[in-house]
DNA sequence: ATGATGATATTTTTT
DNA sequence: ATATCATCAT
């Protein structure tokens, strides 16, 4: 057996991992360590090594993109297709045990699984049906309380009240809103999960047969496992199986939704007779770099402790610049894209990160006005539009009648004569009767409801029941497109004004081509048409599927996690933006944006710029910030100040006599006349009208003038971005 | 059913 | 500043 090949690209460390004997093992990888070589030649190794059927491995990881990256890299190390491998996310993998045990599992055979969105109208309506006063409850609220009552594997009958209404209430919530959901058939994501654990929980007969199958455990990102997934992780375990995660205790930024880095610490107490290996030399980032994360992750308390380092050059310092706005932020950004491209190098390679996705817009601006090409990550996905979802409701309806989820996106949708009386008075009966919308329109339209609007309900189920019939022999692709023709979306569609209606429907067609370009896996025995629309809950697709064009990248920390850039730069690096105002106030929620941070630094390969404004406008509010305490972690002799203000401006103090005022003044002077402005000249701006130059700073590209506007009051602008006509 | 008006809140995101 | 949402008027 040549062995080359899976160990001879690795490191000490690496090699430790991936060539294990049969124990657990946990990885601890650094960013830029090769976690992902690791898991991939850890599969490798095993099947071509110890000889290891694929199809005892099961792999499992958090996005689609991170599956689909591991089965290709695996294929390519061994050079041949592993369709018996499982590799999948936890909800794929969850989803399609469901699937082959709908019947253990207590569910129906053509359950939907419903997204985020969907969820959260089920629970609005809920509140609606329930004649609650809306004015205390917030749907959002009730969500996240049921997605985190079921990541940590529990059911309304398993929650303490601990003797508080308001919790009391909200079990309630959690209660009736599963109840619809099982009516239904709906599963949400965090069903899925929940649901696949009570499966091997009840049926350990079930669970033997996966015990018995999946021999090795590969988890990435173990880090982000929640506490259901790790409970069903060690369910599938067991006492035999072997378990192989790789994860990074430093880059666990999902708290908020359920992740639990303390599964790491778990898993040492679960399997005392693990292996722990730490993968700390990086492959990725300067030297210098390295030592500015390092020392910023250093400030945490709770970690396991690591520390990065590279054979590579120290590089260059990291430089911070302060702005006096965003708009002078975005100036700055824009001068050091600039400089980047001229040297030659690709735009694609310079990334801009930020906290918040609001802090796009001025970026976005300036990158327009500098007609600099730039793409922004996030956004809604093909999957999750509104007219996608609305004929995929449709769909859902005609493959499950009782899918009131389905049922009251379209039943009105478009506008069919069935308004909001009609619609509460069917909810009345189904919540009477305990059944679902389609039902109580069947029993509401024949006596309840007056001839129009009775002959509206029939109309509508009539054509659900035609679309039904119709549809029953045609192939996927066709099925699609035929409920969208028959569903009148498209006529309601070209009604909509601008140019949103002609978008809405070339993507309604684009819905068609993804049906005939969907394959059903072979060796899932599923009705074809439920396969799609699971596959569509779950792969929401696309954020920005834009062509391939050399373009600056923007986006938050967040889905920075992963990717790497020769240049980035962090933005808004102030106190109340990064680190949030809403996490500033506890330690975990500050070691989580501390965590942050260290994921921004270490996407940068080469270059490293971190920018903060002194002012910031922020909800039509100017507000003044300190600069992020992240910026005062990093080592000073690893950065580098960016100042073009010059002292002039620097407010007076108070010991300071007339004498210095003067000269203050005639240094403002001759800074005015420096930059082709003089003091008390008359000015016209865009947009703020008329006014008077009061006041200037800073110099080149840099100097601010200060003008009080006739209409607009007082204000400081960049003189190079302002376009102020002199009079 | 649709549009105008005013109140409200405004991290992060995958499945 | 702005997006979303409820409410009220047309």
């Amino acid at each position: 057996m040549d062995v080359t090949p899976i160990l001879d690209p690795l490191n000490d460390a690496q090699r430790e991992a991936v060539a294990a004997p049969a124990e657990p093992v946990l990885v601890i990888a650094g960013a830029g360590s090769g976690k992902t070589r690791v898991l991939t030649h850890r599969a490798a190794w095993l099947i071509e090594v110890e000889g290891v059927s694929p199809q005892s491995l099961l792999a499992v990881t958090f996005t689609n993109k991170a599956a689909a990256e591991m089965r290709g890299r695996i294929e390519s190390l061994l050079k041949m297709p592993v369709n018996h491998l499982w590799i999948g996310t936890f909800h794929g993998l969850a989803h399609r045990l469901l699937r082959r045990h709908w019947q253990d599992a207590k569910l129906p055979q053509n359950f939907q699984i419903i997204d985020s969105d969907d969820q959260l109208r089920l629970i609005k309506r809920l509140l609606k049906n329930l004649e609650i006063d809306d004015s205390r409850w917030v749907p959002r609220e009730i969500q996240y309380f049921i997605n985190a009552q079921k990541d940590e594997g529990l059911r309304p009958q398993h929650i303490d009240d601990e003797g508080d209404e308001t919790r009391r209430q909200l079990i309630a919530f959690y209660q009736s809103y599963q109840e619809i959901c099982e009516r239904g058939g709906l599963v949400d994501f965090a069903e899925l999960l929940l649901r696949a654990h009570e499966l091997w929980r009840d049926r350990p007969d079930v669970l033997q047969h996966y015990q018995r199958r999946f021999s090795h455990l590969l988890v990435d990102e173990f880090q982000d496992t929640n506490a259901i997934q790790y409970a069903w992780l060690r369910m599938l375990a067991g006492k035999t199986g072997l378990l192989f995660a790789v994860g990074d205790d430093d880059q666990s930024i999902y708290r908020w939704r359920g992740a639990r880095v303390e599964h790491i610490y778990q898993f040492q107490k679960d399997f005392p007779q693990a292996r722990i290996v730490k993968l700390e030399q990086n492959y990725r980032s300067t030297s210098n770099i390295l030592k500015a994360a390092n020392a910023v992750i250093a400030n945490n308390s709770s970690r396991m402790g690591k520390n990065l380092w590279t054979d590579g050059i120290d590089g260059e310092a990291i430089k911070v610049y302060s702005a006096f706005n965003e708009r002078d932020e975005a100036d700055f950004i824009i001068g050091r894209l600039r400089d980047w491209s001229a040297q030659g190098n690709a735009r694609a390679d310079a990334a801009v990160l930020y906290r918040s996705n609001a802090q796009s817009r001025v970026l976005e601006e300036a990158l327009m006005n500098a007609r600099i090409p730039y793409r922004v990550y996030g956004g809604l996905r093909f999957f999750e539009r509104q007219e996608i979802k609305d004929a995929l409701a449709y769909l859902r309806l005609v493959s499950n009648r009782d899918d009131d989820s389905a049922f009251e996106r379209v039943v009105n949708r478009p506008t069919r004569g069935i308004g909001a009386r009609t619609v509460e008075t069917m909810r009345a009966y189904g919540r009477a009767n305990a059944t679902s919308m389609w039902r109580a329109a069947a029993a509401v339209a024949s006596d309840t409801l007056a001839g129009r609007a009775s002959a509206s309900v029939l109309a509508f189920m009539q054509l659900i029941e035609g679309m039904s019939r119709d549809i029953k022999n045609l192939s996927l692709a066709d099925k699609v497109d035929h409920v969208i023709n028959l569903s009148g979306l498209i006529e309601f569609f070209k009604k909509e004004k601008g140019e949103k209606g002609e978008t809405r429907i070339e993507n309604l067609e684009e819905l068609v081509s993804a049906a005939r370009g969907f394959v059903l896996d072979a060796d899932e025995d599923m009705d074809e048409l439920d396969a799609f629309l699971a596959h569509a809950a779950l792969e929401a697709g696309e954020g920005q599927a834009d062509a391939w064009e050399d373009c600056v990248q923007l986006m938050t920390m967040h889905s920075a996690k992963g990717l790497e850039f020769p240049m980035v730069v962090m933005c808004g690096m102030e106190d109340g933006l990064f680190p949030h105002q809403r996490s500033l106030n506890d330690v975990h929620g500050l070691e989580e944006e501390r965590r942050l941070c260290y994921v921004g630094i270490t996407r940068a390969r080469e270059v490293l710029y971190v920018t903060y404004a002194e002012q910031r406008r922020l909800h039509g509010m100017d507000s003044y910030a300190q600069q992020s305490r992240f910026i005062a972690e990093l080592p000073e002799d690893l950065v580098e100040e960016i100042r073009p203000k010059i002292e002039t401006s620097r407010p007076l103090r108070q010991h300071q006599g007339n004498r210095r005022i003067a000269t203050s003044a005639n240094l403002r002077a001759g800074a005015a006349e420096e930059i082709g402005v003089r003091l008390g000249q008359r000015v016209r701006h865009g947009k703020f009208g008329d006014g008077v130059i009061l006041n200037c700073e800073g110099h080149g590209a840099h100097a601010r003038v200060e003008v009080n506007f006739e209409n607009a009051g007082t204000k400081w602008l960049v003189l190079s971005y302002a376009n102020l006509d002199l009079m």
